[in-house]
DNA sequence: TGTTATACTGAAAGCGCTTACAGAAAGCGG
DNA sequence: CCGCTTTCTGTAAGCGCTTTCAGTATAACA
């Protein structure tokens, strides 16, 4: 009682036969790629309809030299962040009739041994590449076979002229702090990174940085903790601090996630938020107005990141010219857990 | 200086003649199908490498019929929910040295255009499928091709024998809305209800309406109401009760995305949680013990019927007999927002 | 009426790869 | 030195589809 049958697909051989007409008729009703009479249609259709056919992805594109869907790479999908990017990424692809296959996991040469990218040229017709651990050469070895590329959030290796699209990290960061600072008076503002080598990272450091400068504050090193983008690292890091006696009025914690974990470690050692210490975060995902206190943030622009990544990738694929390097505003969010209102 | 060059890729003809050998043999180093002598394979290795060369996913799959990855078709990526099902799921896959390959978002058949399922036999070799859309014909239409289908969160359409994987639904709700009458005294419990069709929010409301009777509190259809496991939809029906002044002393939001919105409304309401009203949720996300008051709920193991339902389809795809039904056990967890502690 | 564009169809050549099948070369016991 | 494996390699037949190319039939036009 349990067999799925497996019974050989149909193919466009059979409906051909059935319908009394050549594959390349068939061929023709499947794409509209040529007039083809409304009863030699009626029959193809009927045929098809009768054995259940649909036709072969590999073989189609094998053929046709093209599979219209195109590839994205993802370090993991944990997170209010990438929802929103995958969100825009979606309509983006659909606006021009490509689909969108997500790859999330590890494709990093380990141990040396260099795995292929999964889905490059594999199933798609580009790449829309999102991560820190693919490293420069293999983004290198598709680029120079010439398969389309994009870059999100992360600047092209020098010399490549790979289109990439990312946010005003260093502004964002920068007005965040400095509200922080001015508003509020913070002095001793910790900063939680977050992965090594990640570019928005290096960015909103550089703006922490310019705002502390600008008011003077001195850069103490021992204010800079691994976050890691991370609630469990965040607030692991957050919570050794709190043992070892550093002090802080305040946290940038790199983004939002990063940003409840630093309040989990907060409150669970008595301090309140934001009266004690103040904690923003950056991305504003949608968790983060839900928070309590709720988050302040910076907006970054998640899903237009998404939306526009797509039109440049496709930009690409069809032989046309992209537009470099996009850099999209961010917006600063103000909230409760800075200490405002 | 922009032209990706668009080179003509290197093909396994390319190879063999570069390395003077036949496509056999350039294919059989690349499988390991066949003992190639160490000369031999070096020298193939050797142009491999000089061409850039990486094999034709599409032409692969065609001629070895298989293709070596599995489709995951989803409504959607938002929320706490689907990244650690997504991680559960790639986990099995790359155990068993499969692919996952990611499709989210709609499929359904709009406007009577049957649109193709877009994964289906694509690009995989088999399915696991997620969501209330894809009309049981579709299935039906799959399953008798014969193609490997496993249903996540759902059960199979009757008369088809599709293995799926689920958690203990009703009794999970059960116990948490017995929790809130036995402990808390609660009597007007409310119930926001999944999207329409949502097999999880049936199993949840059965085990509301049972522990309702078990302690002979009448069902009352004021209290139910749309929470479409999405905080938005929660809040706003929240909001409206509110409004219209249906009384209430807790709520089992029917998930914790909805649960987040309650609160929102709630608190907004200048109502305490749980003081005046309790809120419990379902799933156990990850931020549901970041919420404050950190929220009661049940835990499902969510993970665990990702690595579950790649086993299955993995069994299934190699022509093996896989357990036609998983129910995996679910596990109250009790924090504040129930008013304990 | 003869031309000529137009609608429609089929034969056949691949797309880049895997995989029988078969042959050549080399190893081995007797 | 002779069969008989075993190891290695090439030839060729597809996998299911798209797409030229070459038609035939029909409609349009002068």
């Amino acid at each position: 009682m349990s067999v799925q049958r497996t019974l050989r697909r149909a193919t466009i051989t059979d409906v051909a036969r059935l319908a009394g007409v050549s594959i390349a008729t068939v061929s023709r009703v499947l794409n509209g790629t040529a007039p083809v009479a409304d009863d030699t249609v009626l029959m193809v259709r009927l045929a098809m309809e009768e054995l259940n056919y649909s036709p072969h992805a590999a073989a189609r594109s094998l053929a046709g030299r093209s599979t219209e869907t195109i590839g994205l790479l993802l370090p993991r999908l944990s997170g209010g962040f990438y929802p929103p990017l995958i969100r825009g990424l979606e309509t983006g692809a659909k606006e021009h009739g490509f689909d969108l296959l997500i790859h999330a996991s590890v494709y990093v040469s380990q141990d040396g041994a260099r795995r292929p990218v999964p889905l490059d040229e594999r199933n798609t017709d580009g790449l829309l590449i999102f991560t820190d651990r693919l490293d420069d050469s293999e983004i290198g070895r598709l680029y120079e076979q010439g398969f389309p590329l994009v870059l999100l959030y992360r600047a092209a290796p020098a010399g490549l002229n790979i289109p990439s699209v990312t946010v005003e990290n260093k502004r964002g960061a920068r007005s965040l702090v400095e509200h922080l600072i001015t508003d509020h008076g913070c002095r001793r503002i910790a900063y939680l990174e977050g992965p090594v080598g990640n570019e928005d990272s290096y960015w909103r450091e550089l703006g922490y940085c310019e705002a502390l400068e600008a008011h003077a504050i001195p850069f103490d090193s021992e204010l800079v903790g691994r976050g890691d983008f991370d609630d469990v690292q965040a607030r692991a890091t957050v919570e050794e601090w709190l043992r070892s006696g550093v002090q802080f009025d305040a946290i940038f914690a790199g983004d939002d996630e990063a940003a409840s974990g630093c309040i989990m470690a907060l409150r669970q050692a008595g301090k309140q938020v934001p009266d004690d210490v103040a904690v923003v975060g950056f991305d504003d995902v949608p968790f983060a107005r839900l928070m309590a206190p709720s988050l302040t943030t910076v907006r970054a622009p998640i899903e237009t990141v998404g939306e526009v990544a797509v039109r440049q990738l496709i930009t690409v694929i069809n032989g046309g010219e992209p537009v470099p390097f996009t850099l999209l505003p961010t917006e600063l969010v103000i909230r409760q857990s800075c200490g405002c209102r």
